[in-house]
DNA sequence: CGTCAATCTGAACATCATCAAGTTTCGTGG
DNA sequence: CCACGAAACTTGATGATGTTCAGATTGACG
């Protein structure tokens, strides 16, 4: 028999990465408003109150969600542009444009994710990157990496990583909301792309 | 008749708008996700299942205080856009800058307002701008505007409109976020008047 | 092998959204 | 002017929810 399908006799070995599994994958479906605490246990096979061994009460559950939410979204960008090698300024253009599509292909495939990443409940979490260590690690470097190949001058970098950042974010937030029609998306990253100065500054 | 002063006796004059007032307080201080519909009655001094005849559920009743949130938004930038007079240039830069500002000043101090206006809430609310006529159309205003008094060409503008409103959104998001210094706006701001074209396109 | 702390259960409690049925009020037509 | 029907609101109840806590179960470690 497989390990994971032990005796579940009464320790669950792993029970709050399973909680939060679960969580994620009920917050993904119904939303982070509609997550029940118990539906949740009950999914696990754990009684309701196994979670106050893990977590202080429910916020504490979906600011673990939420975590997890941001960190997909940093990973799922950085797989991305990963896998665009070489050190040309073409190979950091295009790395540039696969970080936006990224972003934006997250913000648009997991919807309910996405939202509880950036809700108050990813406020005050460990490991969550804040004002401090600069908002989205990954695209921090592909400024830097942009400016190594002579695609950005670099004295613009420092305010043109927010600016970019922001810009995306926005860009996904009210594609989410049906506020940009998602078929504009390609077109106006293009735009961003000009703006914010590849290749011509 | 002055339909303020009411008896109170059993109908309550204009229950319906009682009510989303109270819930847009109350969002305003716990936040949605912590609304209690019954708070809601009782701070207006009715009985909970009262609601049901206003509102098909509590999911309705957030469904109005977002869409009064985002109202509440468009009102703000339009009230701060319009009292800066003038057809120059100049005028018209100012306003750009006004717009800007007065986005991720509402965003800052209507913090729980704000995420409401553009959650999932929102979605399906009647009376709420969607795609098909331009996500905040006070913004689309603007840049008609700053073409016809010189300041930006009007080839660029629609582009351009998406771009400039993702940038101010996402600004004003991140930064309610903590992900990007609130006292940097200021300087991102004038940054994305640079990149957009307000004066040199 | 026995003890202990960590883990999980079971049964409770308060609160919540929601609804069916009854009560009060308002407007309207006779 | 009044009865009557519809709309507005209340009462009381139901089931689900978040949360707590005393106790049962377990694995680890001396």
């Amino acid at each position: 028999m497989a390990p994971e399908q032990v005796g579940r006799s009464y320790h669950h070995g792993d029970l709050r990465s399973a909680l939060v599994a679960a969580a994620v994958a009920r917050v993904e479906e119904v939303g982070a408003e509609h997550l029940s605490l118990r539906a949740v246990a009950a999914e696990v096979g754990v009684s309701p109150s196994a979670a106050y061994h893990h977590f202080a009460d429910k916020d504490a559950l979906l600011g673990e969600v939420a975590a997890t939410g941001l960190h997909m979204l940093v990973e799922s960008v950085s797989t991305d542009v990963a896998a665009i090698p070489g050190d040309t300024r073409e190979a950091a253009r295009l790395r540039f444009r696969a970080a936006g599509q990224a972003y934006v292909s997250f913000a648009l495939s997991h919807p309910q994710l996405f939202r509880v990443a950036f809700s108050p409940y990813c406020l005050d979490q460990p490991g969550v990157p804040t004002t401090d260590d600069g908002s989205v690690p990954v695209l921090s470097e592909l400024l830097n990496d942009l400016v190594s190949t002579g695609g950005m001058n670099a004295t613009v970098r420092d305010d043109s990583e927010d600016v970019f950042v922001a810009t995306l974010h926005g860009l996904a937030t009210l594609a989410l909301q049906g506020m940009i029609p998602a078929d504009r998306v390609p077109q106006l990253l293009t735009k961003i792309e000009q703006l914010i100065g590849v290749d011509n500054l």
